[in-house]
DNA sequence: CGACTGTGTGACCGG
DNA sequence: CACACAGTCG
């Protein structure tokens, strides 16, 4: 126990051992926060609090709870996979598979992505003829979600006018679709758990006495929902170790809620609050930024991290004239920074939204510098993967209506819309699925879904006895994928990403312990397996969702849980030394040597969608402020004054939060190319301009005329600096839109308003 | 009727 | 750059 404990500062040792009650740790980035999550379990363990069946740890990425099982299984000699450590989703997924009677739900229910969470939804709306003009099914969608997050079904929604009426309509005709075809939303996975918990007395008190301590990590990321389920499971007696930072808490777009944690504070008692605010990643001029940026904020729990290294290097900031620009002055930095002797893996480019990676890869491309990107496409939600997949849950699955229209023409077998029609007015004639109604379409639209349906049987059927990853073969064969592909002229790549299909089955099955020759499609002997049955007072038989995955779903069920919880990689080139490309979301809870944080421009980062609420800029400093404290030595930071954005020119200024930094940690360095800017410049923003639209008006006018120009920088004595982002009408009448940043966009008559011309590259 | 081709529109962050 | 749509050909 000694050297479990005995390399951790004080905070951190206070932290582990508190006793067994409700606690919440303030862990600023970079303080040891999952060294004290998992050090604070193995210590509960070895001194015999708890067994392992006792605890429940939760996390909200794959990765954190991966790496949280890694580190636990360095520490003490135990196998973590039948512990009660995942994701909130992946655990409720196995709660439910358990208990999918009592929940209400078919054995082989099936989990939707948010692609065929979307994609259900519109068909929804088609089948009801509602106007998705009226009701943007993303909207629905973001509707519904909300709720769910808020444990609302839609009874529970109340809605003041016709038009959130409609919504909620159709929040409940979309739960009744999906439990007819059997499948679950990411949110409902929660929802439907804490239901079951929640009704289900002699269950609820069975798990409330098994887990004694639970843990969650990333407190601060929790959603109302979550935190209810938390409390549901706590119980009267049971010890919830909190563990978040209220500073990096950045997903209240998806219905996080910051404030749980000061619920959690009164709602717990917690007795126990502890700060760590030692940090060990970032020197010193790195961390003042981060501190004196997010002073900025008003609502916060009260943190401030401090280090023991020195000041290090000042942070460098770079205007640029172009987005092109911006990724040039990356790789010329990135160039000298390897020259140094630095590992290309240890250098991140972050940006606010994947959109902005295509420039900087291109420019890496054409260098030559190998690089990775994270986040865009993954691999379970591409499109020749995801038609396999469907393919695969048809025969777990029939009746998930998604998957049939998916896969039922692809590749083309003759059934056209016409056919589809029919088949849709059957099933709804007879409440059942599509899969259900084809013996109920007649003619010859009836036998070549009946084809279809015996292709499906058929599979299963030959299937039925083999391991997964010879039906997953088998399945790309007589499906017709391969050969659609194969004919395909580019589809070379989609082949070899279906034949990875079996790779990852083949990987899964040995990692889930299944058992190599384990039938794909038999059903588990749940009760058998799962350690004893208990039978409460009331009769009720209960069995417990121990253990690993192998014992509660089919390999095969597993499997398609598997490719919506993870998804998968995000596609790269693994494993060599290369640049990290990735947003700020996503480099969450990683850290590296060099980090340059780009298109630090107004509406860009801050983003413009969250300008129109204050919190909303507030999340956005703290997404700054995560981006912020990923660098452990240098760290760049860079905007530029055009940047092409879904094909059309835009001009920002530079954003807010610059003038949030501290002056004497940052090191402004001036434009290598241009230094002043394309205005007194040959080549200007008249070349760039786009040839239709609103600019063509402006085309018209020379610049003796007005004096002014598109893209030029001016200052205003009320709004600060701003871009003129276009100009309208002519002579005395001329008006202009300039794009004062955080003051918004101005329409300001060109004659009256006293502007004065600002240098773009100087700055103090 | 169904397969294929071209044009227009919307696009952040993620389990 | 991805989809949904209209329009055309077999």
């Amino acid at each position: 126990m000694q050297n479990l404990l005995h390399n951790l500062n004080q905070e951190q040792l206070a932290a582990v051992t508190l006793p067994a009650q409700s606690a919440l740790i303030l862990a600023g980035a970079g303080s040891g926060k999952t060294r004290v999550l998992t050090t604070r379990i193995a210590w509960l363990i070895q001194t015999g609090q708890v067994s392992p069946a006792g605890v429940l740890a939760v996390t909200f990425t794959n990765k954190a709870s991966k790496e949280m099982m890694t580190r636990l299984s360095a520490m003490l000699p135990i196998n973590t996979r039948g512990m009660w450590i995942g994701t909130f989703h992946g655990l409720c997924n196995r709660l439910l598979r358990a208990h999918y009677r009592d929940a209400g739900l078919p054995q082989t229910f099936q989990i939707l992505d948010s692609q065929d969470q979307l994609s259900a939804i519109k068909r929804l709306l088609k089948s009801l003829n509602v106007d998705d003009e009226k009701y943007p099914p993303r909207n629905l969608m973001y509707f519904i979600n909300g709720a769910k997050d808020q444990g609302l079904r839609a009874n529970e929604v109340e809605a003041n006018d016709d038009y959130n009426r409609k919504f909620v309509e159709l929040y409940d005709l979309y739960d009744q679709q999906c439990q007819r075809e059997g499948v679950v939303d990411f949110a409902e996975l929660l929802l439907r758990t804490y239901e079951l918990l929640s009704r289900n007395q002699p269950l609820r008190e069975h798990y409330q006495a098994r887990f004694q301590h639970i843990l969650v990590d990333e407190f601060q990321d929790t959603n109302d929902l979550q935190y209810k389920w938390l409390k549901l499971m706590a119980g009267q007696r049971g010890a919830v170790f909190a563990v978040g930072d209220d500073d990096q808490s950045i997903y209240a777009f998806r219905g996080a809620n910051v404030g749980n944690m000061s619920a959690f504070e009164h709602e717990f008692r917690v007795e126990n609050l502890i700060k760590l605010e030692q940090n060990y990643r970032s020197h010193g001029h790195i961390l003042d930024s981060a501190n004196t940026l997010i002073a900025n904020n008003s609502k916060r729990l009260g943190k401030n991290l401090r280090t023991d290294a020195g000041h290090g290097e000042p942070v460098r900031i770079y205007e640029a004239t172009s987005d092109l620009q911006e990724a040039q002055w990356i790789i010329e930095e990135a160039k000298s920074l390897i020259n140094e002797g630095a590992t290309r893996s240890e250098i991140a480019v972050l940006y606010r939204s994947n959109a902005q990676s295509r420039v900087i890869e291109h420019a890496l491309f054409s260098a030559g510098i190998p690089y990775r990107v994270y986040g865009g496409q993954r691999y379970f939600e591409r499109a020749e993967v995801k038609h396999a997949i469907a393919y695969l849950q048809l025969m777990d699955n029939p009746h998930n209506d998604s998957a049939f229209l998916r896969v039922v023409n692809f590749p083309t077998r003759g059934i056209g819309a016409r056919a589809l029609e029919q088949l849709q007015d059957a099933a709804r004639q007879y409440g059942i699925s599509l899969y259900a109604a084809v013996p109920y379409v007649a003619g010859k639209a009836g036998a070549t879904l009946g084809a279809f349906l015996k292709l499906i049987e058929g599979g299963r059927f030959e299937t039925q006895h083999l391991p997964l990853p010879e039906m997953v073969q088998i399945v790309l064969e007589m499906s017709g994928l391969i050969q659609h592909y194969r004919n395909e002229k580019e589809g070379a790549d989609r082949i070899e990403n279906l034949e990875q299909l079996v790779n990852a089955a083949t990987l899964f099955v040995s990692e889930e312990g299944f058992g190599a020759d384990a039938p794909a499609l038999l059903g588990p002997k749940a009760q058998a397996v799962a350690g004893a049955a208990i039978t409460t007072a009331e009769g009720i038989e209960i069995f417990d969702a121990d253990a690993p995955l192998a014992t509660l779903m089919s390999p095969l069920s597993a499997f398609l849980s598997h490719a919506s919880l993870e998804a998968g990689d995000n596609q790269a080139q693994a494993g060599q030394d290369a640049l990290q490309l990735m947003t700020v979301h996503s480099a969450k809870g990683l850290e590296f040597d060099a980090v340059f944080i780009t298109g630090l421009e107004e509406g860009l980062f801050p983003h413009e969608n969250s300008q129109k609420e204050n919190a909303g800029v507030e999340e956005e400093r703290r997404l700054m402020y995560v981006a912020i404290t990923r660098a452990k030595q240098r760290l760049y930071m860079s905007f530029s004054q055009t940047r092409m954005l879904h094909g059309q020119t835009r001009y920002n200024t530079r954003s807010r939060f610059f003038d949030e930094l501290p002056e004497d940690a940052l090191k402004w360095l001036s434009p290598k190319v241009q230094p002043h800017s394309w205005f007194g410049n040959q080549k200007s923003a008249w070349d760039d301009a786009p040839e239709k639209g609103v600019n063509t008006i402006a085309k018209n006018f020379s610049r003796k005329d007005i004096g002014w120009r598109i893209g030029e920088n001016v200052s205003h004595q009320k709004f600060g600096e701003g871009v003129i982002v276009n100009i309208e009408g002519s002579g005395g009448n001329a008006r202009a839109h300039i794009n004062f940043g955080k003051h918004g966009m101005k329409l300001l008559d060109l004659s009256v308003a006293k502007l004065e011309k600002v240098a773009p590259a100087l700055r103090g």
